[in-house]
DNA sequence: TGTACATCAGTGAACGCGCGTTCACTGATGTAC
DNA sequence: TGTACATCAGTGAACGCGCGTTCACTGATGTAC
């Protein structure tokens, strides 16, 4: 890659990090200004142009990342399950190491899903269905195995996304502590609702 | 009261309502300006200041409005699970006529809940935690009489109510026909929770 | 009841501010020969 | 390899705009006598 290319990807970079850096819990992406954004980047205001065409596309472009980290959660939390032990265990722990990792991708997922910019809702809806799509088909694959059939495993992958999501706003800023509680907790409320799903299932 | 008195109520109430007519799926109180508001109202933008010292005051009442709306709501579902019926199709039912009702008070709720003001997030959890308490409480006593001792009801609560605002969520924005699936499925997602809840309790 | 004064909800004009966006420009990097 | 020109990421200054807030003012309503 020429010298020119790889200095622009660095300022590209700088601006994608200026973004997330600024989020917080009293900060969401939609009320951060494109002045604040290239400030902290390091660059001039008018800079920003070289490499977006507005506000909405660097956001966008954020979504993606966390939709590539969703994904890459989802990936890792299956080859664990392959391993012995619980598979509701190991999600939550996974899920909680991501949410870690990645605090505001995270946070921007959350806060624009319901947020006031169609074009994100829609992007992040689609990640989330993928999210749940994927559970979904995970379940049926093991009732399929132990014989069950008879069961909406749609709402329930759909009720498991949303406790979870749940759970990862309120750990966000939590302490340790919380954090462990809220996890037990989640893991909890999954337990039932497929030990629940289980004994409904029409005969 | 006097007629001056009667006057100031009136024109508090036309900014109130002017606030709330804006909310809608792509404006949220956060990002409504106070001259936008005052403009919607009628009057001139400085005597926004004769009603209110600024905007987070004026979000607060509503939220304090929608907080009245919301324990209205668990009055009317108690009385009508008093008479014969499921708790669960009664309750749903309830929460999506106040929905229904008041759809910007549950907006502003919805968008806040996690919003950038700490005031706001605040107000809100109170209402949540105080229906979440209610949930609990109507729970424990049933299952006192039922005879079983051994299920943590809090956290049943906790999924209901984060299952029931994730349906509500969805609601707003739907047509009747998706609004009845949404309906539908919340409640077979809430019978889950409370059928998973008892088999999985303690010995 | 009538009069003189006080109160105060609502106003129009003005302010300084940060914003998004445009413009013409710079100078390092890239390319053609 | 050296030279002459083209490209283009990054810039500083300027713009018009809507914002929140202040000020001194108005005139209807309230109060005291």
């Amino acid at each position: 890659m020429s010298i020119r290319q790889e200095q622009k990807n660095r300022t590209r970079r700088a601006i994608l990090d200026g973004a997330l850096r600024q989020l917080s819990q009293n900060r969401s992406f939609s009320n951060l200004s494109l002045r604040e954004v290239t400030r902290e980047a390091g660059i001039a205001a008018n800079s920003f142009y070289r490499h977006f065409d507005n506000m909405d596309e660097l956001g966008l472009t954020l979504v993606d990342e966390a939709g590539m980290s969703l994904r890459q959660l989802l990936r890792k939390a299956r080859e664990r399950i392959a391993e012995p032990g619980t598979a509701i265990e190991t999600s939550v722990n996974t899920f909680m190491e991501f949410l870690l990792a990645h605090p505001n991708h995270f946070r921007l997922l959350l806060k624009e899903r319901a947020g006031n910019t169609e074009a994100f809702r829609q992007a992040i809806q689609k990640e989330l269905d993928y999210f749940s799509e994927e559970l979904r088909d995970y379940l049926e694959q093991r009732a399929k195995n132990a014989g069950r059939q008879h069961v909406n495993w749609e709402i329930v992958a759909d009720a498991m996304v949303n406790l979870v999501f749940a759970m990862g706003s309120k750990a966000l800023d939590a302490n340790k502590t919380e954090r462990s509680k809220l996890s037990e907790n989640c893991k909890q409320q999954l337990e039932m609702i497929m030990t629940g799903a289980i004994h409904l299932q029409a005969p």
